[in-house]
DNA sequence: TCAAAAGTGTTCCTTCTACACCCATGT
DNA sequence: ACATGGGTGTAGAAGGAACACTTTTGA
């Protein structure tokens, strides 16, 4: 592993990201555990190098977990509190796990790194899920999206951060129209509808919401998809950039 | 003068506030001119200490600057381009005053801390012009109030950083109804229908700007104002709290 | 020809806009 | 009394919500 506190990066400012996919009618955000003992999830972090930007230091972190590059990225809040550090995390994870990280006398560089205090720039990003192979790190037990519902208790601030990059979220929908973010290239409007019930947690009227949407004119008509259902087959949209 | 390398400010991240103020149906910025040869006007800024929250920096550095507290304050942006520093201000800076800065190689350490890349949090303030006298810290040559329109060509991108903040500004006053921070305690409709059209460069129909404003419920009535002049009184109102 | 789901049009109601009207105030 | 600016009410326009109606599809 490679020790941060050696690496050139800027000291005490990190990025955290919050990344929502959709699926199934159900919004989910990814959400690596880490492989020690003690069930720790932590949402996807790092840290800025001295030449790169912000943004790109989310991309660079977003990439090494989701595997694709042009994500849809959204910084949203700097979460800068004096008491913000994970002293206390990181304490119970050297207890939980004498056999990996007892000896603390070699890594105390990196015990000081981590445990400094952190000012951290929290993203959202918004994906297709479709498109995303989550690839652990050298770090990560494992990699799952969690519904809203069923996230997990994740370290330090990380459940506050989520719920903020959530609230976030809705309120850019509006004036960024950025939900078409979270679905495959093509859809159709009924997978547009879900996706605004599922975003808000309210239902909207079929023919209404119809016109509304088209009313954007954000979207371009493509031809029909025949599912071979016994029914009408709805148009397929794309999102015009 | 503190030499801030010396002290125990977190590294390369800095706070630059745009604080507005308004008066005379104008928005205005209050921009600090630094005392050198020159003419270099730079926004209010400062540093992190390790035991402080990144708004109690904001709170802090915006008191020195307008002699009150209690500032109403929103985190709009984060400025992090990796090549966001101040070498070549500050090259120019001592290029033309070298009586004051020549002798470089004395001032090695502060020239180090002034010229690394910073990443910089953006806060917005909204005070009652009336209240602020405004403050000048040793390194200022002057403190003045600048319209949009006549603001001076300042530092790095800090002429950016104003729109950025403008721009926030106004997304944000639908939902948070902040615009009432700009107006002294007490003030007529008038006053906050020609500050709504300040802030959005557009006309209101008077009559229907009442009924508006008054539909949000969040104004309280209090006695009419008696001015002297040959015209209905009037009334005065307060932002409910 | 029928059921299911998509697309379009129409009515109704709420909200917003423009403006007429009345009221208070000091000369 | 009247000129000036403030406050309220109302008619018309625009926009949104509810719903009826038509179209398309495969069995």
């Amino acid at each position: 592993m490679n020790n941060p506190s050696q690496q050139n990066y800027i000291h005490q400012v990190s990025i955290d990201c919050v990344i929502f996919g959709y699926h199934d009618r159900q919004l989910k955000v990814l959400i690596p555990k880490i492989n020690f003992k003690g069930d720790f999830w932590a949402l996807p972090s790092g840290f800025v190098y001295q030449d790169e930007d912000i943004d790109q230091a989310a991309e660079r972190i977003l990439r090494e977990r989701t595997g694709i590059s042009n994500i849809y990225l959204e910084q949203f809040h700097v979460f800068g509190k004096a008491d913000r550090n994970s002293m206390e995390f990181l304490d119970r994870l050297i207890e939980l796990n004498p056999e990996k990280l007892g000896e603390k006398r070699h890594k105390q560089q990196e015990y000081d790194w981590f445990t400094q205090r952190f000012i951290s720039i929290g993203y959202y990003a918004l994906v297709d899920i479709q498109k995303v192979i989550p690839q652990k790190t050298g770090l990560d037990e494992s990699i799952e999206w969690y519904t809203l519902q069923e996230l997990p208790a994740m370290i330090m601030d990380h459940n506050r951060i989520v719920a903020s990059a959530l609230q976030a979220l809705r309120s850019d929908l509006d004036e960024k129209l950025n939900a078409f973010n979270l679905l495959p290239e093509t859809f159709t409007m009924k997978e547009v509808q879900e996706l605004y019930e599922t975003i808000f947690d309210k239902p909207f009227v079929r023919t209404n919401f119809q016109k509304m949407i088209l009313d954007l004119n954000v979207l371009e008509r493509l031809e029909k998809k025949f599912t071979g259902a016994a029914n009408k087959a709805p148009y397929l949209y794309t999102f015009k950039k």
